[in-house]
DNA sequence: ATCCAGGAACTGT
DNA sequence: ACAGTTCATGGA
């Protein structure tokens, strides 16, 4: 992490392919959005560090993004742990010139790269968080998803009053855990999802599932393997976490509803492409598929906003 | 009304 | 291993 510790406040230096507009407009995307919020430009977000409320205004100031903190200064420690977030939710770790580079001579990915220029994927940090999120969103729209998100956050989330708005934090694990299916179903989760959000719950509680332990493996299919055997996820959701929480640059949810019509949105299809059509467009794609998938996404929300 | 949505488990072969 | 079925409900 490149960062440097005002003491008031934190600065973080993001690496040169970088643009935080362009990162708002993928946060931006859905009004329902629970867990931040965006006004002028800038962007506030509660976060909890351990057992520390700390909530932020981010901006972004010529060549860094700079971290605030409107209600109450976090410790050193905490602090650190804010930056670290941040590096991470923006996904700074990755040098993205090779999937540039491997872009611009790209069939498909020549056609938006320089449009989209310095745009990264924006992280699930918490491991929990992508999972639930991801499961929510199985087979379902988004409207809903994001429905179904904000009553589960409303309902066992954490929240503080900043200038008359609500600022959530994601339900904890430990939390969830102790729920019965009933519990969830009440906010309109079907049987199954409920089942398979308080079965991870609980093997995060008793830390037979960590972000840790996935990401100590080296192998990808190793790690898709260890979160497929897991009741509830399936190769999409696999693939989605890898992407969104563990910066697995080779994670690809190649049966993703949003890729294929993005894919028949930019190539002018009749039909959306077939999964055995995917993999041809995707040849080239190795090692960037995540990137890859995630700038097709950005795409989708161009019309709307 | 009809189709489908950022799938996965289950069942039968 | 693979195909078909079930789950289950809101949104467009």
């Amino acid at each position: 992490m490149n960062w440097i510790d005002h003491k008031t406040y934190i600065e973080v230096f993001p690496p040169k392919e970088f643009n935080f507009q362009e990162c708002l407009i993928f946060l931006g995307r859905s009004h329902q959005e629970i867990l931040h919020k965006i006004k002028e430009g800038t962007l506030y977000k509660l976060l909890k560090v351990e057992d520390a409320i700390i909530f932020c205004k981010i901006s972004y100031t010529s060549d860094s993004i700079r971290v605030k903190f409107p209600i109450s200064k976090p410790s050193s420690y905490h602090r650190e742990k804010v930056g670290e977030y941040i590096w991470e939710w923006f996904d700074l770790e990755q040098d993205l010139q090779g999937f540039y580079q491997m872009a611009e001579s790209d069939k498909v990915l020549n056609l938006i790269v320089d449009k989209y220029y310095g745009l990264r994927i924006m992280c699930i940090p918490d491991l929990f968080e992508a999972l639930v999120w991801a499961i929510i969103g199985q087979q379902i729209n988004l409207t809903f998803a994001y429905t179904l998100k904000e009553r589960f956050v409303e309902e066992f989330g954490e929240f503080i009053t900043f200038q008359g708005e609500n600022y959530w934090v994601f339900p904890s694990f430990e939390v969830i855990s102790t729920l019965n299916v009933e519990d969830l179903k009440k906010l309109q989760f079907t049987t199954r999802k409920a089942e398979y959000v308080i079965g991870i719950a609980k093997d995060m509680k008793s830390r037979i599932l960590t972000k840790k332990m996935l990401l100590e493996k080296q192998d990808y299919h190793e790690v898709k393997k260890a979160l497929m055997n897991i009741r509830g996820i399936g190769p999409w959701t696999a693939d989605y976490v890898m992407m969104k929480s563990l910066h697995e640059t080779s994670s690809f949810p190649i049966a993703d509803v949003g890729l294929h019509n993005a894919l028949k949105t930019i190539l002018g299809l009749k039909e959306k492409p077939t999964i055995e059509e995917i993999k041809e467009y995707a040849a080239n794609w190795e090692g960037w598929q995540a990137y890859a998938t995630f700038y097709l996404w950005r795409l989708l929300y161009d019309k709307e906003i």
